[in-house]
DNA sequence: ATAATAATATAATACCGTTAGATTAAACTG
DNA sequence: CAGTTTAATCTAACGGTATTATATTATTAT
């Protein structure tokens, strides 16, 4: 597979750069390129053209390397569950859940949209399915029925899939109404045009979602959550 | 706002349609054709061109009516919250959680990718804020903190977004496998190549999510959550 | 009838994913 | 070394997306 060019200089229409000049695309290169636009830019700074003009080269020549852009997503949800620990197996299980969580939680942060592409793509990769492992080999372990396993595990995500996504959210608000406030004034005065009367509640409680300690309140959801299976578990011997 | 017109026969270029002729577009209309090519075609059948065509007329005749498409998926998300049932007040609010989940569950299987519209709009419109309104007063009343409220109602909704997002998948895949597996089988059998002697407990209990009671698998994970939610507030009562 | 306004259309911009076919570069083969 | 094959990329195009500025038509009001 590993191609080497043996007289570095040839026709060479248009830039030289040195050394490599030509090496090929490979999978890994492009995927390293996916990461570092997800990091600058987000989802939108993820598009076939952007992809291939920040490693020089057209659109279609992806398509040698990939069968479509989901695929592409794919290989990138997979690199980046690489960076997610997977605690010691010989701990409680409670507390492998728990550590696993948080793990995941602080990997999901660490780039924009992280949560968008995961959901959206198809989980069956070596890495990706290692957590999964891990996940049901650590319910099965606490002593849950084998048909419970599979939806316990699911649960699990989707509450850090929806935390992770709210916290987002919520922090992208947080630094836009610092810095310009112009387009998001204009929700919030359709807001506050709103009938208070009517939701008495939710106006007396919006205000614990601005500022928040996000690890805390992970926290206090997980707890909760953890707490839900651990009544399940003992519904479940003496039943 | 109301337009009549009084000679219906002017100049007329193009298809008549007797009686109303050129009644102007008004959201309602718009939002109406919207829930159609929803329920016909899915997420993507909504776009600014075919929704302008199934009311006969060009995409930039619009943005007369509206500012852009978010703000359409804003007033359809609005329109599908309208169905959701909220429950007696004076029940137990356990029972009053668990009755408002089955309902938002089935609201959002009637209209495909439901979930992403309305994971993906903004909930300050009426009749979604008196949901919200409805779960923190049933919250506050079962006697949670005021700083705990916002974060169950969180956890539920997003328990139950991710639950009916995975129930649509599985549901569109099943259907998949009995008509045509061409593509399917390309992915399946990714899997199949995979090392599986590294996943056993994956292996042994991937089956478990192909057939399956629904309605059951959701009155297990909802139950699951709401233990977690007595737990806690068992807790917080004698701290 | 005329002026004002309401509602739609035309045309263009700047993107997107994807494909077929031509072209260049590198590697083999005789 | 010449010729052929294969690998990798490019050109050009298709059909799709949301959106905008501007023109045009249709209705209402004066």
């Amino acid at each position: 597979m590993a191609r080497r060019r043996i007289h570095p200089l040839t026709t060479d229409n248009g830039r030289n750069q040195s050394e490599p000049l030509h090496t090929p695309l490979d999978r890994a290169r492009i995927v390293g390129i996916m990461l570092e636009l997800l990091q600058a830019e987000g989802l939108d700074g993820i598009s076939m053209r952007k992809i291939a003009d920040s490693l020089g080269v057209k659109a279609s020549s992806l398509y040698y390397h990939v069968k479509d852009k989901e695929q592409l997503l794919h290989l990138l949800a997979e690199e980046i569950s690489t960076k997610i620990d997977l605690p010691d197996t010989t701990l409680d299980w409670k507390m492998q859940l728990r550590l696993w969580s948080i793990s995941f939680r602080l990997s999901l942060l660490q780039y924009p949209d992280a949560v968008h592409i995961m959901n959206a793509t198809f989980a069956a990769s070596p890495n990706r399915l290692a957590h999964i492992e891990f996940l049901f080999r650590a319910l099965v372990e606490a002593g849950f029925k084998d048909v419970e396993v599979p939806w316990l595990a699911s649960m699990l995500k989707n509450f850090i899939y929806g935390f992770v996504d709210e916290e987002c959210r919520l922090r992208d608000r947080a630094k836009l109404s610092e810095e310009k406030r112009e387009e998001s004034e204009i929700r919030y005065k359709e807001i506050e045009a709103l009938p208070k009367e009517r939701y008495p509640h939710f106006i007396r409680l919006a205000g614990y979602t601005t500022s928040v300690n996000w690890e805390e309140e992970f926290s206090f959801g997980l707890d909760i959550l953890l707490a839900g299976f651990v009544d399940k578990l003992a519904r479940g011997l003496h039943e």
